[in-house]
DNA sequence: CTGAAAGCGCTTACAG
DNA sequence: CTGAAAGCGCTTACAG
């Protein structure tokens, strides 16, 4: 409507004091019958306060979240998450970017800390020196997700167990020669413990020579070291993929081989993606928990606002998804 | 570091005044010399300004963007290159989704108009009366994106001529008898035009009786609506695919049908995600320029802020993409 | 339960 | 090219 109300036009037209229409909106003590004369002048004028001028608020209701990027299935579940939860307790969800970008990283919290968020969850790339600094700086709540964080408080996907889950998994079906697909170390969760969990797993089926080879997250990636695994490997049983992606590149390159997934190589994923119903055959993976993450992210950092006791670390579960990419019985089979 | 300066610390520790610095960093005359002191501060104290005091300015440079959902690839693809294009030209970016919900939409608006963003790009699930009305309220520019707004500025995809491209080329390859599985009609874009292209596309073949069915845009919709049409046309030579994700759907259900693609059933889609290429057989579909559409929205809304022209509606178009998914001389086989 | 007053940290004419 | 002053639209003790 017309040119732009403020406070002091609502105060006027119900004939209180802006403190009190101030109060009226953020909950102070405000008298019922007062209360309907401010509503109704808000309701005709189609009021709303300007959050900028809360300069001296104390809270602005804003939380930010910083996501590695915007282009993934996971990454979506666990925003979706948070701003359901967010939302319901009145937050507004902020969500910047990183694009694979250590700097736009750093440049992302800069920018929400501008905009006087009241706390911040980040999934981060990787957790650099800068990062600690900054985070020592900030004067507010930080919440990681994804990745653990020794100096603060962190959500984390169970990556160890899970590695450790598929590794025996396909140790005890009876494979021998075995690949894995990893990520790069920067990333700690998947790049390290998951790789650890799995070589831990096999280890403890009598595998101790698998051919590990590591990747960025991208199909094509995938497809580059399932071909050099193979290369080295030709009699090869199966191959655990760090993510599901990845898998979807093992299966083409297997494909192309002439492999027949999973009378010749069994195939496994890490990531539980709607789509790898539709591979054929269906893959085994794993599923974490993302709505969980996201929920417990977000239930954590308004604790840490309302200066209540969090858990230094939340670890969230996974489900492990059959598909019919595994061979079961490979031993008795030879 | 500490506690938290104020433009006037800055200005009294460089000793100049405080609408200096406020002009030091909104590009104002600023004498080179007074320039290299004040930098030398901000430098050493690490400032930053406080957006949220900006109560003047005009400009916030803050540039709402709303999408139906954080879930698809799509979706991530368009904010993606929005947030590349706005953060070149020193805008942020604030993301909001709807979660598919009209009524978290609007209040999303409301949202960002709290914030004060200069513009607002919205890929709305279907424009209301209600959007209407607030768009015509708001103050600042708004750019629709992927549906058309009669009533405002929109970026498009070409999606009847991407329709009857897809409609003439099953049509051209000798299919007779077709199914199509598409979305429902809120959805103008995707379940109006794209819709309208196919079927002209099929007419233009002689095609006039092709079974329809209608879907949300899920895997387990798609298989839904596969099924159904399966069951009415048993003898069916083709699907068209309102999205990449129902044609998912749709080779799970003609899989279980023990139908082969593409010597049985034709299958194409609409969307060009990756994972299409790791259906066997690859899939046949297009691509709509999900980056293009990203840029061209962020290039119009900041025209529209310098109040320069812009062209009411722009189409971003699409490449085709051939998989394995279709037989080709489908007539001559028989 | 309510209002007057001071103040939040910036920006913006304005005068110099 | 620069600074003093007024003001942006709210919030917050404070006194009542």
């Amino acid at each position: 409507m017309a040119k732009k109300m403020t406070m002091a036009d609502i105060a006027e037209l119900s004939g209180v004091g802006k403190s009190t229409v101030s109060r009226f909106f953020n909950g102070g003590y405000v008298k019922q019958e007062t209360k309907e004369k401010i509503q109704k002048v808000i309701k005709e004028y189609n009021y709303m306060p300007n959050t900028f001028a809360r300069l001296k608020a104390k809270q602005s209701n804003l939380i930010g979240v910083i996501v590695p990027t915007l282009n993934s299935k996971i990454t979506g579940r666990v925003v979706t998450s948070i701003d359901r939860y967010l939302r319901e307790k009145n937050y507004t969800t902020l969500i910047q970017s990183s694009d694979h970008d250590i700097d736009q990283e750093l440049e992302n919290i800069q920018r929400l800390l501008q905009l006087n968020v009241d706390g911040i969850l980040i999934s981060s790339i990787a957790i650099t020196q800068d990062h600690k600094e900054l985070f020592q700086e900030i004067q507010i709540p930080v919440v990681v997700l994804a990745q653990e964080y020794d100096e603060g408080i962190s959500i984390v996907d169970d990556d160890y167990r899970a590695g450790k889950h598929m590794g025996t998994y396909i140790g005890k079906a009876g494979h021998r020669k075995v690949g894995y697909i990893g990520v790069y170390e920067t990333d700690e969760a998947v790049g390290i413990r998951r790789k650890q969990g799995v070589l831990d797993g096999l280890q403890e089926c009598g595998i101790t020579d698998p051919i590990v080879g590591k990747s960025d997250y991208s199909f094509i990636g995938g497809q580059k070291v399932a071909r050099e695994i193979l290369e080295k490997a030709p009699d090869l049983d199966a191959i655990i993929c760090a993510t599901d992606r990845l898998a979807f590149g093992a299966y083409k390159i297997l494909h192309e081989a002439g492999k027949r997934i999973p009378d010749d190589v069994s195939v496994v994923g890490f990531g539980g993606y709607d789509e790898s119903t539709l591979l054929t055959p269906e893959l085994t993976t794993l599923k974490f928990d993302s709505y969980g993450m996201g929920y417990f992210g977000a239930e954590t950092i308004l604790k840490m606002i309302q200066k209540k006791r969090v858990s230094k670390r939340q670890v969230v579960d996974y489900t492990f998804i059959e598909g019919k990419s595994v061979k079961k019985n490979k031993g008795d089979a030879k």
